[in-house]
RNA sequence: GCGCCCGUAGCUCAGCUGGAUAGAGCGCUGCCCUCCGGAGGCAGAGGUCAGGGGUUCGAAUCCCUUCGGGCGCGCCA
């Protein structure tokens, strides 16, 4: 609807001399007050100052200039130089075919053909289960997907695996103390060590690998230890190498990491999060990508040699600080990997590169940014979205979540006690970059208070009365219904068509902002909208030419409910 | 100290990338049940869009600033 109206605005403009050359888009916009038609274009306040007039007067000349059209019933200049348009109801009616016609693709668009994307999101460390945290990235992420795929875009979703680097190295050694517990070593636990009972449950498999670790502990293990937390746990993995060998070392680190990522990727299936593919960091450093990354900075003389490390120049390309890429003792940083990888994935050939990160990462872009135009790059194809904390409230009290005493509240047990659906939609409800309170008894509870319930009842309740239509022996006729559609007459028929027509616009603005909640909050309207007119009419009434016609707008907001919430990833029950 | 994000109704939040008289849910007040599912609907009260400047035809939206809250500033990942 919206790209007709457009389509005629720029017609008219191409006939109005200098108006076309002043270069301003065409933007037609939704009225938020029925008196001022349906769609409404500024153009006209817009080329006021480039066209020295004023804006009525441009307004008047380019309504002359205007197209005739067959869905367009009144054209109206208003307030300051507002071009209104009054739709014909030939025009929802065309809406409403093309809503049943269209089916699970209504919604869809092309406004991202020409752009590919390559969405990461959750990769969380694996060192242990996902928490609530990582499930709103997932659903946050998941949802995006979707709406990219809608607007036309080509989409590829990938996990990036944290497999190298000091963290997972802790939890291997870890997994190998648990061992050892389990098989009767007696020695204090590490504090600095990975605390959770699921080290312990995977930790147990070590001992059934054909070839099992090292069981007996060294006298003189755990004898010198440095005071400070981080040194000691340093000091135990290089024991731990020393004694297993880089082999034995190898083994248990692989068997934690597959153990903690084949959970991750369970959870997330379960959760209806799937990735096309899940990226090694540590296959960067085998495949050489890092060193052609150092390369290319060093080429490009960006680098250089400060206290036996190596580091980027940063702060040439806005960053705060100079960054260190290869560490004194020779083994590349975390942020080498990353830079590494962000030129991995525009080699593959993406438009645009959409990271999903934490809050806590702010500070992170930059330096990704910086590391990305310094090998020529473009920093504009990456965009990163910022996800903020999730605060979980249940019984009115703050549930606590210590990520470091192992007592966080996990995805699985989120999911669980509030179900997938629950969880998916409370995740994507709020903008990103907001703090979220999630509020368990709310998700779990069925009432209409629950936006979930609320939104997967509107959609049961068009079911419940096809099922009662065909309790009764009726069926619905397409035909007779779309030559009946001009019997939609009443107020709530009218606007819930004007509401219908808004899904396409609705989806492609939550693409290109990011921004699911846009559905969300739509599908809230709709549903509202069609609760109060199940409350105030009646659908299968005796005149088969207005049930048809009814019926018809029935099917219409099914469809939309349907395609709405699958893009949120969260599920259209039948009844319920 | 520096940087990023946030501040909208009593509470939780929208506000379509600058539009016309700022919205929704919960809560509160008062209504509507012989019904295609009450897991519902209708109406009302409730606002200095944190404060102050600026940009322009027009600002909750953009810029500056003050205040308040969150987060970040490793040769961790």
């Amino acid at each position: 609807m919206k790209e007709q109206l457009q389509q005629l605005v720029t017609a008219a403009i191409a006939q109005l001399p200098g108006a076309a050359e002043a270069g301003r888009p065409v933007e037609i916009d939704r009225t938020r007050d029925p008196q001022h038609g349906h769609f409404s274009c500024n153009i006209a306040m817009q080329l006021a100052r480039p066209l020295q007039q004023k804006p009525r007067d441009i307004a008047a000349l380019l309504v002359d200039k205007l197209p005739p059209s067959e869905f367009v019933a009144a054209v109206e200049i208003a307030g300051p130089g507002f071009i209104n348009f009054r739709l014909t109801e030939a025009a929802f009616h065309a809406e409403l075919r093309h809503i049943l016609d269209a089916a699970d693709s209504y919604g869809n668009s092309d406004i991202g053909k020409d752009e590919s994307v390559l969405l990461e999101y959750v990769s969380a460390n694996p060192t242990g289960p996902l928490h609530v945290g990582h499930g709103r990235h997932a659903a946050y992420g998941a949802c995006l997907a979707n709406l990219y795929a809608a607007a036309g875009h080509r989409v590829h979703r990938e996990y990036y695996v944290n497999d190298a680097g000091r963290q997972m190295d802790i939890l291997a050694l870890s997994g190998w103390l648990r061992m050892l517990q389990a098989t009767g070593a007696e020695f204090s636990y590490p504090e600095g060590a990975y605390q959770g009972d699921y080290v312990t449950d995977i930790a147990a498999d070590l001992t059934a690998l054909d070839e099992p670790p090292q069981h007996k502990v060294p006298a003189g293990f755990f004898a010198d230890l440095p005071e400070d937390q981080d040194a000691a746990l340093d000091m135990l993995i290089r024991r731990m190498r020393e004694l297993l060998g880089e082999s034995g070392f190898e083994q248990v680190h692989r068997h934690m990491l597959d153990a903690v990522l084949d959970d991750i990727r369970d959870d997330l299936a379960e959760f209806g999060v799937t990735y096309d593919e899940w990226f090694s960091e540590k296959s960067l450093t085998v495949s050489g990508d890092v060193q052609n990354a150092l390369d290319l900075l060093a080429k490009n003389n960006v680098t250089y040699e400060k206290l036996g490390a190596i580091w980027f120049r940063a702060t040439d390309y806005g960053d705060e600080k100079d960054r260190v890429v290869v560490r004194d003792d020779g083994r590349t940083t975390y942020f080498a990997s990353d830079i590494a990888y962000h030129l991995n994935k525009r080699r593959r050939g993406f438009d645009r590169l959409v990271n999903v990160w934490g809050a806590d990462h702010h500070g992170y872009v930059p330096r990704v940014e910086a590391g990305m135009t310094a090998m020529g790059e473009d920093k504009e194809r990456l965009h990163v979205e910022l996800v903020q904390f999730v605060a979980l409230y249940k019984g009115g009290q703050k549930a606590q979540m210590s990520t470091r005493s192992g007592e966080f509240i996990t995805l699985r047990q989120l999911r669980a006690e509030v179900g997938n659906d629950a969880a998916r939609l409370f995740f994507v409800m709020r903008s990103n970059e907001q703090h979220l309170d999630f509020d368990m008894d709310l998700a779990r509870s069925e009432s209409s208070d629950n936006p979930v319930y609320y939104l997967q009842y509107a959609h049961a309740r068009v079911c419940s009365v096809m099922r009662q239509l065909d309790e009764r022996g009726l069926s619905w006729d397409a035909a007779r219904a779309a030559a009946s559609l001009s019997l939609l007459s009443e107020p709530q028929e009218q606007q819930l068509m004007l509401s219908l027509s808004k899904f396409p616009e609705t989806v492609a603005a939550a693409a290109l902002q990011n921004a699911p909640q846009h559905v969300v909050h739509y599908l809230k309207d709709v549903a509202q909208e069609f609760h109060a007119y199940y409350n105030a009419h009646k659908f299968i009434v005796d005149d088969a030419a207005l049930r048809n016609a009814r019926l018809m707008l029935v099917l219409a907001i099914r469809q939309v409910m349907q395609n709405g919430l699958r893009l949120l990833g969260v599920s259209a029950p039948e009844q319920m």
